[in-house]
RNA sequence: GGGCGUUUAGCUCAGUUGGCUAGAGCGCUUCCCUUACAAGGAAGAAGUCACAGGUUCGAGUCCUGUAACGCCCACCA
C-alpha cells in the first residue's frame, strides 16, 4: 500500500482488506486464560430459514458497537456466534421447496433422507448468514461458532432434558393443538391463518333431565348458541356464569345430550359471557347465558374442562370425519352411529337437520367471524386433542427449601418461573429501555407450563423411549424410569442421559422405542448462552465467560427467548446468562409497515454495502438507534454500478458522506503532517482555536463514553458526526489552514491528535474505514499525542480513548462561539450585499476597552480575516463615525464596520430585521423579569442567564439602532 | 379484550431530572468547481411541538381527557 490515501473512498477493497488483517491478527478470539476482566455477548443465532435482512444488520451492528467499544476498552472480550435450527420455520420452507419444485410431501421421504434434505439447506443458508455478518464487519469469534442443533449443543439440551426430567419437571399432558386434516400435520400458532368466515350460530336446545322451576316458569331445556353444532357430540358440560341469575336454579342440573344420550351437568364458571342483546360485545349480543363445552375440540373449553374436571370427549378421526375409535367410548345410539365415519361438515349439515326435525333448533343466525385455516391446505384448523410433553415452570424444584410465593403472584419463588423473575425484581436484570421489563414480568407472573414437544421431524428428538408395561426392578445408571398411567394402561417411560448410546441400544433391544417428537426449537436456544461454552462440562471458557453481560434484541422475543435463556440459564448454571438486555427498535418501511418479502419492501445488507459501504450503513442503523419501538426507513429504488435494480433508502447517504468527509479531512490532514511536533513539544497552547478544539474533543470523548454506556446509539452517532464535520472540518481545519500556510506546526500536532482520537471514537460504529485510515496514519505520524507514546498498530484492539476533564474548556468554547458568530455574521453580510467570494473586503471595529469580546476579538483578529475574507481588521478604541458605504455587525458589545460595501437599502433592510428580532427578544426577557415570582422562585443561574441575556440584547439594540439612524 | 408506543420543519427523526431564542440529516432558496472533500463549501428560508383542559414563576417536556396511526400478547361459543 502506498502511504498517501487515494482521492475517492472505494469502501469495496479497503473493507476486504481490513477483514483480513483483523482476522490475520486474530483480532477477535477470546481467551479464556486473558487475566484482563471479562465482557461476554451471544449472538441472538439467526435462523437458517432466511438470509439476513435489515433487521438483523441493525441488531449485529449495535451488538459490534459494543464489543468493539469494550474491546477497545481493554476488556477479554467474547462475541459468541452461531445460528439457529428454527424447528418449524426451516422444516416448513424445505418442505415448501420441495413440494414445489419436484412435488413431493414429507410423508414420501423417509425421516432420515428428509432430514439430510433440510440439513442441505441448513448448511447453504448457514454459511451465507455468516458470510453476510462478516461482510457487515461483526467481530465474532469466529472459531468458537456454534450451531444449535450441533454435537455441543445437543449435549447440552440432552444434560438439561436429563435434568429436568430427573426433577420431575418434565410431564405428559393433553394439549390441543392446530391440526390440519387435510395434510394431517401440526400447524404452530403463527402457521395459522385467521379468515373472515360468514358463518352461523345455531341455537340449540338441550333437555334438562329434570325440568325445574324458574321464575314460576317451567323449565325443560336449556339452550346453547354455537358455531360449530358437530362437536356437541363431545359435550361434557354445559356452562353458565355464576353471576346468572339462573345459575342458582340451574347449575348442578343435568342434562340429556341430543343424539347421543349422554347426561352431562351443568356447571358454573366465570369464563361465559352473560346474554345482553344490547351490548356492543358480540358475544354477550349472541349468548344465551349457555355455554356447550367440548374440551376436546376447543382451546376455551378445554380450559374450562381443566378448571372443572370434565372428561374430554374426542369425536374425530386425524382426517376430521367424525369417528369413535379416538376416545369417544359411548357412541351406542343409532342416530350418533349413524354419524360415525361423516366428514365434519357433512355432520354440522346432519346434525342441525336433526336438531331441526327434533323441534330442539330454536334460532339461526348469520354470524361473521374468524376462523384459522391452514396455511398449507387452506382448510379450517381443527384444534386437536393429543398427548405431548410439557415442563412444568411453576413447581417447585426439588431438593431446595421452599421459600413461599412471589409477592402478589402465584409462582414459588423456588421454580423455573420464579428463578427466572427474581432477577428482574431484584435489581440483577435490567432492561434498556426499562419499559419492557413489565413485558417479561407479566408474561412470567402469568406463565402457563411449557409444552416442548413438536410434531416434526428438524430438531433435537425427544429423548425419552418408551415401551407398554411397568418399569424393569433394577436403576441402572444413566437411564430414569417413569410409570405413567395413560388411556393405553401403564406405560413406562425412560429417558437417558447424554453419551449413552450403548444404553439407548439396549433398551431398544429390550423393545423400547423412541419418541418421535422433537423439542421445540426455543428449547435449544433458551440455552444458547452456555451450550455455546461448552455446558454440562466445566470448561475454561464457561468458566472465564459466564456469565456473560449484554443481550441486544428485538422485543417480539422477549418472552419466547430472553425470559426462558434466564430460567435456563438460572437452573442449569445457576446464575443469569446477562445483567443487561438491549432491545432495539424495530425497521418499518416509509409508509411504518413491517419489512416483508412478500410485500418486497426488504432491504438486503448486502445490497446496501454494496451500493454505500458497510461503515455507512452501519452508521446510519446506529443514528436510527433511539428509544423509540419503531423506525421507518423510507425506500428508494437504486440501480448499483453492476446494473441490479435494488431496495435501498437515501437515509444511508448520510453514512456514506460522512465516510467521505472523514476519508477527505484525514486526507488533508495527513498531507499536512510533514515536520509535525510531538505532543510535548505544542503543549500548552494559548491559541483560541487550539483551546477550544481540544476541549471540544474532550467533550466528545466525555459525551460518547456516556451515549455508550448508556445505549444511546443516536446520541453517540450524533456527537461524533457534528465534531467531527462541523468542529473539527468545519471550523478548525479551516483556521489550521491559514496557520500551517503561515508556518505555524503547532495545529499540525493539534490535527494529528485530533485525527487519532476521532478514529479511535469512530471506530466501533466504522471500523473499516478507521481502521484503513488509522494505518496510514501510524505511517505519516506515529507519534501524536500526551506522553508521545507511538500508536498502536492495530485500531481495532486500541485504547479506548479517556476525557480529560481539565482541557475541557467552557469559557474557551464560549469564546469560539462568539468569534464563529462573528465570522458567521460577516459572511452572511457578504452574501447579502452580494459581494463576490474572492473579493477581500476592509473592516473596522469599534472595541470597547475591558469588553470580553474585545479582548477575545484582539486576539483572533488573524482567524476572522482567513475565515471570513477579510483585507484588513482594524482596531479602534476610540468611537467611530459610522463610515460611508459600511455595514455594521455587533457582537458581544464590540460593533465592526464592514468597508464599502455600499448597498444602502439591503443593508437597512439586514439591520431592521435584527432590530425586530432583538425587540422581540428583549421585550420577552424583561416581561419574564418583571414577574417577581419567576425572580423569586427560579434558580438563580437561570435568573442571571436571564439578566446577562437582557443586558447584552439591549447594548446590541442600542448599537444597531445607532447605525440605523446614521444610514438613513 | 390486555399491554405498549407514536403524533415536533415538506420527509425521516432528536429533544435524559420542566429553564427552548425548539435542533439534526435529507429536501428547498441564493452564491461558489477556493489547491481535503461538488458524496463538497458559504449564507438562508421553513415549526399554534396532534387537540382540549390542568399543575407551575415557567410546559415540546409533568397530570387528566380526546383523536389518529402503529406494535405486541391473548381471544373470538
Amino acid at each position: 500500500m502506498s502511504s498517501e490515501l487515494e482521492k475517492i473512498y472505494d469502501p469495496k477493497q479497503v473493507e476486504v482488506d481490513v477483514y483480513n488483517k483483523w482476522n490475520q491478527a486474530d483480532a477477535f478470539g477470546a481467551d479464556p486464560a486473558d487475566p484482563r476482566k471479562n465482557f461476554c455477548m451471544v449472538i441472538p443465532p439467526p435462523n437458517v430459514t432466511a438470509a439476513l435482512h435489515l433487521g438483523h444488520a441493525l441488531n449485529n451492528t449495535l451488538q459490534d458497537v459494543l464489543i468493539r467499544y469494550k474491546r477497545m476498552g481493554q476488556y477479554a472480550t467474547l462475541w459468541m456466534p452461531g445460528t439457529d435450527h428454527a424447528g418449524i420455520a426451516t422444516q416448513t420452507v424445505v418442505e415448501k421447496r420441495i413440494l414445489a419444485e419436484e412435488g413431493k410431501r414429507r410423508i414420501d421421504f423417509e425421516r432420515g433422507d428428509f432430514v439430510a434434505r433440510i440439513q442441505e439447506w441448513k448448511d447453504e443458508y448457514e454459511a451465507t448468514i455468516l458470510q453476510q455478518l462478516q461482510k457487515m464487519g461483526c467481530s465474532c469469534d469466529w472459531k468458537r461458532t456454534r450451531f444449535t442443533m450441533d454435537e455441543v449443543c445437543a449435549k447440552a439440551v440432552r444434560a438439561t432434558f436429563f435434568k429436568l426430567f430427573s426433577d420431575g419437571l418434565i410431564y405428559r399432558g393433553k394439549r390441543l393443538v392446530n391440526w390440519d386434516p387435510a395434510t394431517q400435520t401440526v400447524l404452530a400458532d403463527d402457521e395459522v391463518e385467521h379468515e373472515d368466515v360468514a358463518g352461523h350460530f345455531w341455537y340449540m336446545q338441550y333437555p334438562l333431565v329434570d325440568a325445574a322451576e324458574l321464575d314460576g316458569k317451567h323449565i325443560t331445556h336449556v339452550t346453547v348458541a354455537t358455531t360449530r353444532p358437530e362437536t356437541m357430540l363431545g359435550d361434557t358440560a354445559v356452562a353458565m356464569n355464576p353471576r346468572d341469575p339462573r345459575a342458582a336454579v340451574l347449575v348442578g342440573r343435568k342434562v340429556r345430550l341430543p343424539i347421543v344420550g349422554r347426561e352431562i351437568p351443568i356447571i358454573a364458571d366465570d369464563h361465559v359471557v352473560l346474554p345482553d342483546p344490547e351490548s356492543e360485545d358480540e358475544k354477550a349480543k349472541f349468548s344465551t347465558g349457555f355455554l356447550k363445552v367440548t374440551p376436546a375440540h376447543d382451546p376455551d373449553d378445554y380450559q374450562i374442562g381443566q378448571r372443572h374436571d370434565l372428561p374430554m370427549i374426542n369425536v374425530m378421526a386425524p382426517d376430521g370425519s367424525i369417528s369413535d375409535r379416538h376416545g369417544w367410548d359411548d357412541c351406542n345410539t343409532p342416530e350418533a352411529e349413524n354419524l360415525v365415519g361423516m366428514d365434519r361438515f357433512e355432520a354440522r349439515a346432519a346434525i342441525v337437520e336433526f336438531f331441526r326435525s327434533e323441534n330442539l333448533l330454536e334460532d339461526i343466525r348469520e354470524y361473521n367471524h374468524s376462523v384459522g385455516h391452514s396455511y398449507r391446505s387452506h382448510v379450517p384448523i381443527e384444534p386437536y386433542l393429543s398427548d405431548q410433553w410439557y415442563v412444568a415452570v411453576k413447581k417447585p424444584l426439588p431438593n431446595i427449601p421452599d421459600e413461599g410465593l412471589i409477592e402478589g403472584t402465584d409462582v414459588p419463588i423456588q421454580s423455573l418461573a420464579g428463578i427466572a423473575l427474581t432477577p428482574l425484581l431484584d435489581g440483577r436484570l435490567k432492561f434498556t429501555p426499562e419499559r419492557y421489563a413489565s413485558n417479561y414480568k407479566n408474561w412470567l407472573e402469568n406463565l402457563r407450563d411449557w409444552p416442548i414437544s413438536r410434531q416434526l421431524w428438524w430438531g433435537h428428538q425427544i429423548p425419552i423411549w418408551s415401551k407398554p408395561g411397568k418399569r424393569p426392578a433394577e436403576n441402572v445408571d444413566g437411564i430414569i424410569y417413569r410409570e405413567m398411567e395413560t388411556d393405553e394402561g401403564v406405560i413406562t417411560y425412560a429417558c437417558v442421559a447424554p453419551s449413552h448410546d450403548k444404553l439407548e441400544k439396549q433398551i431398544e433391544a429390550d423393545g423400547f422405542v423412541r419418541d418421535p417428537d422433537v423439542l421445540d426449537t426455543w428449547f435449544s436456544s433458551a440455552l444458547w448462552p452456555f451450550s455455546t461454552l461448552g455446558w454440562p462440562d466445566v470448561t475454561p471458557e464457561l468458566k472465564k465467560f459466564y456469565p456473560g453481560d449484554v443481550l441486544s434484541t428485538a422485543r417480539e422475543i422477549i418472552t419466547l427467548w430472553v425470559s426462558r435463556m434466564v430460567m435456563m440459564g438460572q437452573y442449569c448454571v445457576g446464575d443469569i446468562p446477562f445483567s443487561e438486555v438491549f432491545i432495539h427498535a424495530m425497521i418499518q418501511d416509509g409508509q411504518g409497515r413491517k419489512m416483508s418479502k412478500s410485500l418486497g419492501n426488504g432491504v438486503d445488507p448486502l445490497e446496501v454495502i454494496d451500493s454505500h459501504g458497510a461503515d455507512a450503513m452501519r452508521f446510519t442503523l446506529v443514528s436510527m438507534t433511539t428509544q423509540t419501538q419503531d423506525v421507518r426507513m423510507p425506500l428508494a429504488k437504486m440501480t448499483l454500478p453492476d446494473g441490479r435494480e435494488v431496495n435501498s433508502s437515501p437515509k444511508f447517504d448520510m453514512g456514506r458522506n460522512l465516510c467521505n468527509k472523514l476519508w477527505n479531512a484525514s486526507r488533508f490532514a495527513m498531507m499536512n503532517m510533514l515536520r509535525c511536533p510531538s505532543w510535548s513539544q505544542i503543549r500548552p497552547t494559548e491559541n483560541l482555536a487550539d483551546v477550544w478544539i481540544l476541549s471540544r474533543l474532550n467533550g466528545t470523548i466525555r459525551d460518547a463514553t456516556l451515549a455508550l454506556e448508556s445505549y444511546r446509539f443516536n446520541d453517540l452517532s450524533e456527537k461524533l458526526y457534528h465534531f467531527l464535520w462541523d468542529d473539527f472540518c468545519d471550523w478548525y481545519l479551516e483556521i489550521a489552514k491559514a496557520r500551517i500556510a503561515d508556518g505555524q506546526r503547532t495545529p499540525k500536532a493539534i490535527i494529528a491528535h485530533c485525527l487519532d482520537t476521532i478514529l479511535r471514537l469512530l471506530h466501533p460504529i466504522m471500523p473499516f474505514i478507521t481502521e484503513a485510515i488509522w494505518e496510514k496514519l501510524n505511517e505519516i505520524a506515529p507519534v501524536r499525542g500526551p506522553g508521545d507514546m507511538h500508536a498502536e498498530e492495530l485500531l481495532i484492539t486500541a485504547q479506548w480513548p479517556m476525557a480529560d476533564g481539565e482541557t475541557i474548556d467552557p469559557p474557551a468554547e464560549g469564546a469560539f462561539d462568539m468569534l464563529a458568530d462573528l465570522i458567521r455574521q460577516i459572511r452572511n453580510i457578504r452574501v447579502q450585499h452580494n459581494i463576490a467570494p474572492s473579493r477581500k473586503i476592509n473592516a473596522i471595529a469599534e472595541a470597547i476597552e475591558g469588553l470580553s469580546a474585545t479582548e477575545i476579538l484582539v486576539k483572533n483578529v488573524e482567524t476572522v480575516k482567513a475565515l471570513a475574507n477579510l483585507g484588513e481588521l482594524k482596531i479602534s478604541y476610540q468611537e467611530i463615525p459610522t463610515p460611508d458605504g459600511a455595514a455594521a455587525i455587533t457582537v458581544g458589545g464590540v460593533k465592526v464596520y464592514l468597508l464599502d460595501v455600499v448597498d444602502k437599502q439591503a443593508e437597512l433592510d439586514r439591520l431592521k430585521k435584527q432590530q425586530e428580532t432583538l425587540t422581540k427578544g428583549i421585550k420577552g426577557v424583561e416581561s419574564k423579569l418583571a414577574n417577581e415570582k419567576f425572580v423569586a422562585n427560579a434558580p438563580e443561574d437561570v435568573v442571571s442567564r436571564e439578566r446577562d441575556r437582557l443586558e447584552e440584547m439591549q447594548r446590541d439594540l442600542a448599537a444597531i439602532e445607532k447605525t440605523i439612524a446614521a444610514l438613513s
